[in-house]
DNA sequence: GGCGAATACTTAGACAGACTAAGTTAGTAT
DNA sequence: ATACTAACTTAGTCTGTCTAAGTATTCGCC
């Protein structure tokens, strides 16, 4: 419709992410790991990160990621490191087994997605394709 | 690109579906209801449903719906009532108040929404208006 | 070079939200 | 009438989130 009526489609978007959400649920319903877990190995793929840049990025209080970090430390999937220029901070990283997990449940996610997908017309998948970038720029500010 | 790659627009959108959750909860930070109190208010909005209707439609197990109907209805939103065709039944309604807080969260969200919405460029917006119902069908089936 | 403030993180305690298992009450079928 | 099924609730456990408070380390500055 390519309107320019904004509040309108603010609504509809609103009544969207509610079955967005339900989607990424069941990406990894059945999986060895949480949604949050996946999330949180994911942003540890690149390299090492410290406690207070996992919490922001993942928009959550220290305190919690803390708590989730235990959990996958726990679980032998992430490992704590101390950082040699500031004893206050702690780096935090994929273990083998982190690496291995996080790359099987992509797997996973994207097998699921691929199959919802697919039972699309290739419009609609390229509508999508299309409005993928605006909607990662939306709560960016 | 409108590609028939379809594994790589899964992938893409693997990415993205964690922004949108970050996003819906800042759709409703700081409101008087949480975002699946607000969810579940508004499934109620056309008239009385059973709990197991609402669990179905939410993706949860009844006892999670029981929980959080008690919840609400201890906020004086929502108010149980009897199916005088089946004692077994349930069902659950908005009280007055219910709806006042429902349409105050949603115009705080729409709000919320609408200003995210316009500080994209109007073609982006139109990209996100196509590819909506696109979206909406994906995980339905 | 030492003291107060700021920074990075953890611990503790609370509560929402999700699950499974088991219990209760009511309808159904034979 | 009895057994089965259906609808819901209760109880117990776990994850994810928060705030408040504690510990350890670094920084600023006199």
């Amino acid at each position: 419709m390519t309107t320019d009526d904004t509040r309108g489609l603010a609504e509809s978007l609103s009544r969207e992410l509610r079955h967005l959400v339900l989607l990424l649920r069941r990406t990894t319903a059945g999986q060895p790991i949480t949604t949050q877990q996946y999330s949180v190995l994911g942003s540890l793929e690149g390299g090492g990160r410290r406690m207070t840049e996992l919490a922001e990025e993942h928009a959550v209080q220290l305190p919690t990621m803390t708590v989730q970090i235990n959990r996958l430390e726990e679980a032998g999937l992430v490992a704590r490191a101390a950082d040699p220029a500031d004893a206050r901070v702690r780096t935090v990283e994929l273990t083998d087994e982190g690496r291995t997990r996080l790359y099987a449940v992509r797997q996973s996610r994207i097998a699921y997605l691929t199959r919802q997908l697919s039972t699309l017309t290739p419009e609609e998948r390229a509508a999508i394709d299309v409005a993928l970038p605006a909607l990662a720029k939306l709560g960016r500010s």
